[in-house]
DNA sequence: CGCCCCGCGTGACTTAGTTACAGATGCGAC
DNA sequence: GTCGCATCTGTAACTAAGTCACGCGGGGCG
């Protein structure tokens, strides 16, 4: 019980939640753990719960038919999975897919609990919306940069954002690419001319950002 | 009165709410007219209320700032708009746009009141709940679209989207070129090539689809 | 009638994606 | 160690898409 009071408070936007639905979702919701590289869902499988996530990082992406793939968004810890879960129920066919980035570590909350708790709660609903509208914000940006922006500025972009505060990618040029939505060979070649203006140094499954502003300035300007 | 139990009707997803919820609704919420062409909502603008679409066809569409735009999803009668305003409520910076492709009827549902229907209404929580579902599917299948479809087989699926059951389709290249978010170059060489093979007549604001069949198995087919 | 705006066509060029390879590099088996 | 092998990366040639610049022509309107 006490284990299940500590991981509700994993979830900021459940912080104030009454004491009595806390109770409930203590009682009613299972904590998941699954290693790096799970398949969390993918076209053919329909959740019947409603996903909390306390560790880790998924990453929801689609793949054509082609086989490549593109990056969507990702689910950070604290965060819901409501929406991908919410789009099943009410969507019919799709074909995203969402992969365990690292290890993880999840709450299955009910279908029935969760209609509950929307019906109870209005912070409970105000985390469910406003992680959906989160969402779609960022894929109203992401349709943007991939139908407006460059490839070699979305580069610059993602290498700034997957590097984090270090200066170390530790990916492959064809795990880029999907993040991306492009090919590895574009990436290669962008990569390529990078390393031969001294922004990064490349080498095999890893990049390193040797001069950042340059990259600031490539993925903010033009 | 007879006039607000009216309007509730044209939405399918409300039509059993409970009795007293239909009088609130009916209550509260005002009933906008805006002629074809409006801009129902932009950047730097947030409106405080739900939208429900009675009558005509509203266009969300983003543009990026080389000034090229490309229509994200539509919003027909019936449905709700709830999506963008949730959006705007949650999510910060946005860039999209809203404008009415046709004359336009909605009825505008004050916030506090939405939050009510949510917390009492079973039914009208589906019923948000899906529309939001159902726009992220949207939203997923067009990036998708973008990131691997080639623009040829894009085209013609419009074109049949846009014909609906008729076979013209009154629109410039340019307003073509916007739904695809690609540019009216591009849009006029396709259809010229679609003239040559004898699928489509093409005429200044006018497309008529000249063979339906070859053009579904463009869009359908590679 | 003539002007002008708007939609459309076209050519030349750049960027991105595709296809098909050929090296390179690490890692495990022996 | 070193051999074999899968995986990652580089390159070249080609096609598709997007960009830039401009010309043409038809309608509408003064």
């Amino acid at each position: 019980m006490s284990l299940n009071e500590h991981w509700i408070d994993k979830i900021p936007g459940l912080s104030g939640l009454a004491p009595d639905l806390r109770q409930a979702i203590a009682a009613a919701g299972r904590v998941l753990r699954l290693p790096k590289g799970s398949r969390i869902f993918g076209p053919g499988q329909a959740p019947q719960n409603y996903l909390l996530l306390l560790e880790g990082d998924i990453r929801v992406s689609q793949v054509g038919e082609s086989g490549r793939e593109i990056v969507l968004y990702r689910v950070l810890a604290g965060e819901s999975c409501a929406l991908t879960t919410g789009c099943l129920l009410g969507g019919g066919d799709y074909t995203a897919e969402a992969t365990a980035d690292t290890d993880v570590e999840a709450v299955a909350i009910p279908r029935t609990l969760f209609d509950d708790l929307i019906a109870r709660s209005a912070e409970f609903r105000r985390f469910v919306i406003s992680a959906f509208s989160q969402r779609v914000t960022d894929l109203f940006k992401l349709v943007e940069e991939i139908a407006f922006q460059r490839i070699d500025v979305r580069l610059a972009h993602k290498l700034i954002e997957l590097a984090g505060a270090g200066d170390e990618v530790a990916m492959t040029h064809q795990q880029i690419a999907a993040e991306l939505g492009t090919a590895r060979e574009v990436v290669s070649r962008h990569v390529h001319e990078l390393q031969r203006r001294g922004t990064v140094v490349s080498n095999r499954g890893n990049i390193r950002i040797a001069d950042r502003s340059a990259l600031e300035r490539l993925a903010g300007g033009s």
